[in-house]
DNA sequence: CAGCATCCGTCGCGATACTG
DNA sequence: CAGTATCGCGACGGATGCTG
């Protein structure tokens, strides 16, 4: 049985992929935004507050973070924990399951970082034609 | 120097991320649109010609499935090689740079698929309250 | 400090029609 | 068969100002 099992691409692939049922897509559309890998990279180190997690990804607005943070705490990739003080502060930081994708997600990162100068150069060539 | 060794998330924290220069940005930007993954995951299995690539992803349009495949092929993630028959035909396949890109990206598939149920669950718990 | 509300521009994406 | 061209809408996302 294993000469000819099916690779994952495949076995997903078969499974076909309705739009309310794919996974590939449920997960991709979005931790594929803007933000949300960034956003789950930085809290992969450690747990943040708003104010911190804003100047850790400086060129993120205000909106697009709240927007973001409570998207991802949606899918239950973060929790978010609210303590009565005054000033009031907001810790976020990763759930199990939003550690459970750190892995994969940490693997597509170090592949971006070891062949990004490989895209820039196809960009490059791409474009001069 | 192993017991200090910053993570792959701290490195490229650490490095800063300017949109120009961030391979975080850069490469999850491109391969987080709408459709980029998911053509990628059908070329992982054999090349494709257009006709047959949009037969396997039946709600794409026609524009966003030869834009994408051009973005991809400008990334360097794929090839297009065009057979001068009667009617013409155009196939498309992986690359080298697109090939190594494959383990991480179904890996992310992979959990994509086991954690689709948590992530469904999640969603209803919080769209209840 | 940690948001929410509003306005507004951009662009991703689909639908349709046409071409070599 | 494998595209290109044009149109239009809706969502994404930035800037600004207000609140508990």
């Amino acid at each position: 049985m294993s000469a000819e099992e099916p690779t994952i691409a495949e076995a997903v692939l078969n499974a076909g992929f309705d739009i309310s049922t794919c996974p590939v897509r449920d997960v991709m559309d979005h931790i594929g935004g803007k933000w949300s890998s960034l956003l789950l990279l930085v809290l992969s180190t450690k747990p943040h507050r708003f104010g911190e997690l804003k100047r850790a990804v400086p060129d993120i607005s205000q909106r697009m973070l709240t927007q973001t943070l409570r998207d991802l705490q949606r899918d239950g990739y973060i929790s978010r924990h609210v303590f009565a003080t005054v000033p009031p502060s907001v810790e976020y930081r990763l759930t199990p399951l939003g550690e459970s994708l750190m892995p994969a997600l940490t693997a597509l990162v170090a592949w971006a970082v070891d062949n990004h100068p490989r895209i820039a150069e196809a960009r490059q060539t791409f474009d001069a034609a």
